[in-house]
DNA sequence: AAAAATAAATGTCACCACAACAATTATATA
DNA sequence: TATATAATTGTTGTGGTGACATTTATTTTT
């Protein structure tokens, strides 16, 4: 076979818009740049999509390469493709974002991409587009979680509700009624109460819960209406 | 400046889902692929992205040049990036989504690209993976217009509650009683009833309702709730 | 040992959205 | 004038939910 002639070829990459939830902020995992151009600046962890290599599949290595992580979610964002979005040459970007258990991550031992965790209050300047991506990102899991059970990727495996109530105040930068939050999230029958307490953070203690991950798949794309009136989100 | 070396660079197009209305059914706009490889064979509209060009401009050309039409309603879907999607070479693809007024597509007068309206539900075998792209157009459109006033945009400027509920059973392939649909549709505050009346296709005689365009860009992406339950979309 | 402090957990109430269901009205045709 | 047809408007009970208060378990303080 032939191949099409007259057409331009382009280099394709992916970027990780990669999110964790320390106990009080939701983060963002960026890495200092190693090559050029922009060498040293702050960045979104990425990669060209190799010659038989899926996009899902670069994005899932891309993220493993920085984590050391398996069997993230992670979702596809958009693609992003102005004509000088990179200098040196055209490349067209597939952004994905992922959410991970923030206590997953250890530093990997060949510290190679000098990664640090920023809180999304505080994002420092990001080379080409990264910051439209993250803001398309964050954009999209406020979107996403008021609807669907989803920051719970966040979590580790036990947590309490005043904890997942702190990171959906973190995440919508707003706050909420306890007795409302508590009430809205256990009818939605997706946690299982366990017998252990967490008792690092109060006097009285609360009650771990493990999500019921039968009823978790099945309703995870499901419309649950997490948050009231989510505004104008995208 | 220098280039990246030793990386693949890839061709990279735009395919358009085109959906349209006809007062019945749901619609998809598909065209006589003209070259090789899948010669002859149905396909969506699409077109290599040129070497200035930003990816959204590739797709508004793309949908012009087949119908003609400037301002339509378009959105990114999705990057498909499987190695072999294209036998003949790899090419990534930026899959569009739009939405238009069926009435404004005249068939071109070149009918250059043989191109046919065809029911969702009767779609034939189309090239690549088309076929994906035209399954998850569908899921996103079920899943967008459950929350947001999105069908609007199949309909001509003046348009009647009973059309619109037609096209809403036409999406959801399902049937809405016709006093909470009203109701509820009415209750957004989006519509302005007009003095005249359709008069074609019933005794009485509808009233024709408007957009007020105001109010709809204000609430476009606030949460309105027109189906209630949508089901396990995505 | 009792009191105070802290945060978790549970409870009440009024309102509104909405699904389920029925009646009325405007017009054309028989 | 009666009948058929489809549009329009109306009713009711229930569940979800936002606003708000109280009780309970535990540690710390006096």
């Amino acid at each position: 076979m032939t191949r099409y002639s007259r057409q331009t070829r382009m280099l394709v990459a992916v970027d990780c818009i990669i999110f964790g939830f320390d106990g009080q902020d939701l983060k963002l995992l960026l890495i200092k740049r190693g090559f050029d151009p922009e060498k040293g600046k702050w960045s979104l962890m990425g990669g060209f999509v190799q010659p038989e290599e899926a996009l899902d599949g670069a994005a899932v290595r891309t993220l493993n390469k920085l984590t050391g992580l398996d069997g993230v979610y992670m979702e596809q964002l958009a693609a992003f493709g102005t004509p000088q979005r990179d200098p040196m040459e055209r490349t067209l970007s597939v952004a994905y974002f992922a959410l991970i258990d923030i206590n997953l991550y250890k530093q990997q031992l060949t510290d190679e991409y000098k990664a640090e965790w920023f809180s999304l209050r505080d994002i420092p300047k990001l080379i080409f587009d990264h910051a439209d991506m993250v803001h398309e990102a964050q954009a999209r899991l406020r979107y996403k979680a008021a609807i669907h059970p989803l920051l719970f990727e966040l979590l580790p495996p036990k947590f309490t509700i005043p904890q997942l109530q702190i990171l959906f105040e973190a995440v919508y930068d707003a706050g909420f009624d306890k007795r409302n939050f508590s009430r809205k999230v256990l009818s939605t029958g997706l946690l299982v109460k366990q017998k252990e307490k967490e008792r690092a953070s109060s006097k009285r203690g609360a009650f771990y819960y493990k999500l019921d991950k039968r009823k978790y798949s099945a309703k995870f794309h499901a419309f649950l209406n997490f948050v009231s009136d989510p505004g104008n989100l995208r």
